[in-house]
RNA sequence: GGGCUCGUAGCUCAGUUGGCUAGAGCGCGCCCCUGAUAAGGGCGAGGUCGGAGGUUCAAGUCCUCCCGGGCCCA
């Protein structure tokens, strides 16, 4: 046998020989070898732990991000902004998804054409980074060296050891961030420590100011005793809590006016009987709360007469152990409202009052109100014009306003006290250990109290300049109109939370942040007026805000001139600071970290020119209450707009059977093991499969499960490249395949396909561009397409007119596959973007991220095409089920399909391929598919098919026409 | 306790304004191929749609209650 072997042929010798050692004594393999089998460089394994960061190294070498931008500088642009995670330990499975998600709105809208800066931020201030570093200080010892210094010496000494630190881990977590491949300008980051950015929220604020949105006073607030701070509601853990609750009778002031209330007549001095479960506050109880509407009795218990909500005199005398009870009188709440009673302990007598939060679900329906220790108590103090009084200090104890016995005790330790006070002074009924949900320090995990203390606040309630409309009123409007939701109920859940959210304490006794920059004078005026805190947010600006710490209050205030400045206190304003400044001293609150980041849409965005409103803030669910309101609010007062257009929101990661991850509980996944297992493009696989919008379920199995499909993916691509070494590009006019060629179908899907991919991701429906590109890889490519072209692939002559449409098709199918991969699987995709032309040409300067989607070529495709497919099925079924009759190989069958409408007849010889038999007849008549067994049929021994050319050449072996012609070059 | 939300085959998800025997992929089972080969192809079995009521000629789809999960709040 004499075989001509083309440059082709020599080609995929190669291949043989890489693949599987060659048999010489079979006939088979010397025919294989005149096959145009496929060969590429690009491995079926992956190998994505150990490659991806070659393809890192590779992109930060072409200064991919920088040269990206460059090109689109005049592209339309897509504002998209970070919100800033919090700069402390490594990055977590949460994060994982939130940046990749993040990734792919970059990367996609890049794909598209669009300019997509994207400038990643870590929020570096706060209380976590504090506590820890005050630790470490207290292990170390070192804490004991910095109290010898000054405040101000020893205040920078934390906040350098608490910079170092947040430096250090911003650092880590960018270096995760790009392992997993995301693309974002890591060079300039934004960090909420650096000047520039505090400079921006002083911007804010003294905006913000300039409103009179901003007020000081004094409120109940969470309090830290353990921290010596005010918290956030989201430095609060509620956990069950062991406490006293205790039943008291206040007595009322004066007999009659009570027994006049309830129409009798009284013999002994009747009380009002309250529930608490914080006896400590006693000594700051200024009123007793009823609810004007409920009914409330008079009632004679044993040996005294008080009053109980009617409706709970059962439950209570039941709980208090009353043995006789006398129901003497009833009357509304509204008739008691003004009454007076003598405090059982402290020297004062109060009011009864009314307040809508009295509930008969606990307690005896008379709420003991310490306007002090409590947020609605607070709000009715303010109503009833009581004084918010708080005898407790920072520390938890008490001050000399208390009764002797109390001065300077914990209130822990107040608890028994008081109790056994007031038992043995008569006005406890009951006393009994209760336990509920109480919020406990996130840090400490120690129970935190209810203090009034002079915090600074934006007033929600208060008029802006934007017509005279408040902060809830701006926040709510935009949000209801002049937003989008993805999904949509996000829009529900952050009406809700701004329609109750109260005023925002914006104050915190830490150190570790950007100080509010308060003046208090030596009279205890403040002064911080909008002008004075320009001042400063320039000082902060070149300095950082370290200069409140290391500069004196003159130097701070060079820029200022009081004498210039309306709303400077008086003093200030008529004599200057000259001369006076040293009666100036600093106060030493600092910002909740929450207006800070609340701020990034003017200081990384605004201010720096980046772009605004934004396009699309995108973070987890719980963001609702956090960076997306506290972002709305601050910019609604600044610029009378939502800082932006669309919100989109992701669930939490929870384990296999929906628990949410805990480190105590262990079912937490490291990123660091996701990705030396799986690799970034796997877990970026995985992320772009699910519906994010709940809460997704992360084991690795479904991790497995995703590396599954991926390599289904990258096999299809690794067949097609295998295909087009030989390939010229542009060598055949697509315009011009026959409508009725597979071809043309193909390219006709593929172009369908761009569509819909595009458009989902316009819609970040990154779920469906996932489904989209693996059901067009797997159906379309894999099981349709390559299955029918690999006989003219393998079998024809290298340069038949329709191996090389064929080919022309896969090449176009590579550059559309890679350019729509890219946003989801970067390192992938650039891989066998760049093979292509490795395999072809060798050349190895090429990378998908610099290509963005062009248009695809316009075919004409045949409208028999949907009849086919469904054929097609029927056919496979019926070849299944052949089987049974000894036809195992499909290529030993014929089948023969009925036509009546003659839909079919057009696509010829292609119906052969795309059912994998050896022929295909079309009938007329036929009603039912027909399956014949061609097994005593010639078989051409190149491509086994069973055809009517195939017979004895000279040479001997059986062939068919187009494999002897194939085989003559 | 309140607000928002989720609960469809073992797993991930589709199921449009209520309307044919509830779909897909993965996985699984069986089979084919051995010229995409630690690949590829075909066929098939899996669900009383979290539970219970109700509205309707008709409910996975609407209403009520309950169970379980998540986020946020108290």
């Amino acid at each position: 046998m004499s075989l001509a072997l083309g440059p082709t042929d020599l080609f995929c010798l190669g291949v043989v020989r890489l693949c599987r050692p060659p048999m010489p004594n079979s006939t088979r393999t010397n025919f294989s070898k005149t096959l145009n089998l496929p060969r590429t460089g690009f491995p079926m394994r992956a190998g994505l732990a150990g490659n991806e960061p070659t393809s890192i190294a590779r992109w930060e070498n072409v200064r991919l991000y920088e040269t990206l931008l460059a090109q689109r500088a005049g592209a339309e642009p897509f504002i998209f902004h970070d919100g800033p995670p919090y700069a402390n330990g490594r990055i977590h499975v949460g994060q994982l998804l939130n940046k990749v998600l993040k990734d792919f709105v970059v990367r996609s809208r890049l794909m598209a054409g669009r300019r997509c800066p994207f400038v990643p931020g870590w929020d570096c201030h706060g209380l976590p980074i504090e506590h820890k570093v005050m630790s470490d200080l207290v292990s170390s010892g070192k804490l004991q060296e910095l109290s010898a210094l000054g405040e101000d010496e020893r205040r920078m000494a934390v906040r350098r050891a608490c910079r170092a630190d947040a430096e250090k881990y911003q650092a880590l977590q960018a270096r995760d961030l790009k392992r997993l491949l995301t693309l974002a300008d890591f060079d300039n980051p934004y960090l909420t420590m650096s000047p520039d950015y505090e400079k921006g929220v002083l911007e804010v604020f003294g905006s913000l100011l300039e409103q009179g949105l901003v007020y000081r006073a004094l409120k109940s607030v969470h309090w830290s005793i353990e921290n010596r701070t005010a918290l956030a509601e989201a430095e609060l853990e509620y956990k069950q809590l062991k406490d006293v609750a205790v039943y008291v009778n206040f007595e009322a002031r004066e007999r009659a006016a009570v027994a006049g209330v309830f129409g009798v007549d009284l013999e002994q001095t009747p009380s009002f009987m309250i529930w608490t479960t914080t006896p400590w506050t006693l000594p700051a109880n200024l009123a007793i709360a009823v609810r004007p509407a409920f009914r409330y009795a008079l009632v004679r218990l044993d040996d005294t007469i008080t009053v109980i909500a009617s409706e709970l005199l059962d439950t209570v005398t039941g709980a208090v152990g009353s043995v006789s009870v006398e129901r003497l009188a009833e009357v509304d709440g509204a008739a008691l409202v003004g009454l007076t009673y003598r405090h059982p302990f402290c020297d004062r007598a109060c009011p009864i009052v009314e307040a809508a939060y009295v509930t008969l679900t606990d307690g005896t329906g008379l709420v003991h109100t310490a306007p002090g220790h409590g947020t609605d108590d607070n709000l009715t103090a303010l109503r009833e014009g009581l004084e918010i009084y708080c005898p407790v200090r920072g520390d938890g104890t008490y001050d000399e306003t208390v009764p002797r016995w109390l001065v300077g005790m914990s209130i822990w330790e107040a608890n028994p006290r008081i109790v056994e006070h007031l038992r043995e002074s008569g006005h406890l009924v009951h006393d009994h250990t209760f336990v509920h949900s109480y919020p406990h320090d996130w840090r400490s995990k120690k129970p935190v109290i209810f203090r009034a203390t002079e915090q600074w606040f934006i007033g929600v309630d208060r008029e802006t300049a934007h017509g005279g409309r408040t902060l809830r009123e701006l926040a709510l409007a935009t949000c209801e109109s002049a937003t989008r939701f993805y999904p949509e109920w996000g829009r529900n859940r952050m009406r809700g939370m701004l329609q109750t959210r109260p005023d925002w304490c914006l104050s915190r006794q830490r150190v570790w942040g950007l100080p509010i920059p308060a003046f208090e004078l030596p009279d205890g005026e403040i002064l911080l007026t909008p002008r004075s805190v320009r001042a400063i947010a320039d000082v902060f600006g070149a300095h950082g805000s370290d200069a409140w710490f290391t500069q004196k209050p003159e130097d701070l205030l060079a820029a200022y001139d009081p004498t210039d400045d309306p709303e400077a206190p008086e003093m200030l304003r008529s004599e200057g600071l000259r001369g006076k400044t040293s009666g100036l001293k600093k106060m030493y609150d600092i910002f909740d970290v929450w207006f800070e980041s609340g701020s990034s849409w003017h200081s990384v965005m605004r201010q720096q020119g980046r772009g605004f409103p934004i396009d699309l803030y995108l973070e987890g669910s719980d963001q609702h209450r956090g960076w997306f309101q506290l972002s709305l609010l601050p910019c609604v007062g600044v610029t009378g707009q939502s800082p932006f257009s669309a919100v989109l929101t992701h669930g939490f990661v929870v384990d296999a059977v929906g628990l949410k991850m805990s480190k105590s509980v262990g079912n937490t996944i490291e990123v660091e093991d996701l990705l030396s297992r799986f690799g970034a493009d796997v877990c970026r696989w995985w992320v772009s499969s699910l519906a994010y919008e709940n809460d997704i379920k992360m084991n690795l199995q479904y991790l497995a499960s995703a590396g599954d499909t991926y390599r289904k993916v990258r096999n299809t691509l690794r067949f097609l490249l295998g295909n087009l070494g030989d390939f010229q590009a542009g060598s055949v006019a697509l315009e011009a395949l026959a409508p009725t060629s597979i071809d043309a179908y193909v390219l006709g899907q593929a172009r369908e396909l761009k569509q819909q991919v595009q458009d989902a991701y316009e819609r970040y429906a990154f779920r469906q561009v996932h489904q989209l590109l693996y059901d067009f890889c797997n159906e379309t490519l894999s099981a349709f397409y390559g299955e029918a072209v690999k006989d003219r692939l393998y079998c024809d002559r290298p340069d038949s007119p329709r191996r090389r449409a064929t080919q022309a098709v896969m090449y176009e199918l590579v550059e559309l596959l890679c350019r729509l991969l890219a946003p989801i699987l970067p390192h992938t995709a650039d891989e066998a973007y760049r093979q292509l032309e490795v395999d072809r040409s060798g050349t190895t300067e090429r990378c998908v991220h610099l290509q963005r989607l062009g248009p695809m070529p316009q075919v004409q495709v045949a409208e028999g095409f949907a009849a086919l497919i469904e054929v097609r099925e029927r056919a496979l079924k019926a070849l299944e089920e052949s089987k049974g009759r000894g036809l195992d190989n499909p290529l030993d069958a014929g089948v023969v399909l009925p036509d009546p409408d003659g839909v079919l007849a057009v696509f010829g010889d292609d119906l052969a391929d795309i059912l994998r038999v050896s022929r295909v007849e079309i009938s007329k008549d036929a009603v039912e598919i027909r399956v014949d067994d061609l097994r005593s049929q010639p078989r051409c021994e190149r491509c086994w098919r069973r055809v009517d050319t195939a017979h004895e050449r000279g040479d001997g072996a059986t062939l068919c026409d187009r494999c002897a012609d194939a085989l003559l070059r």
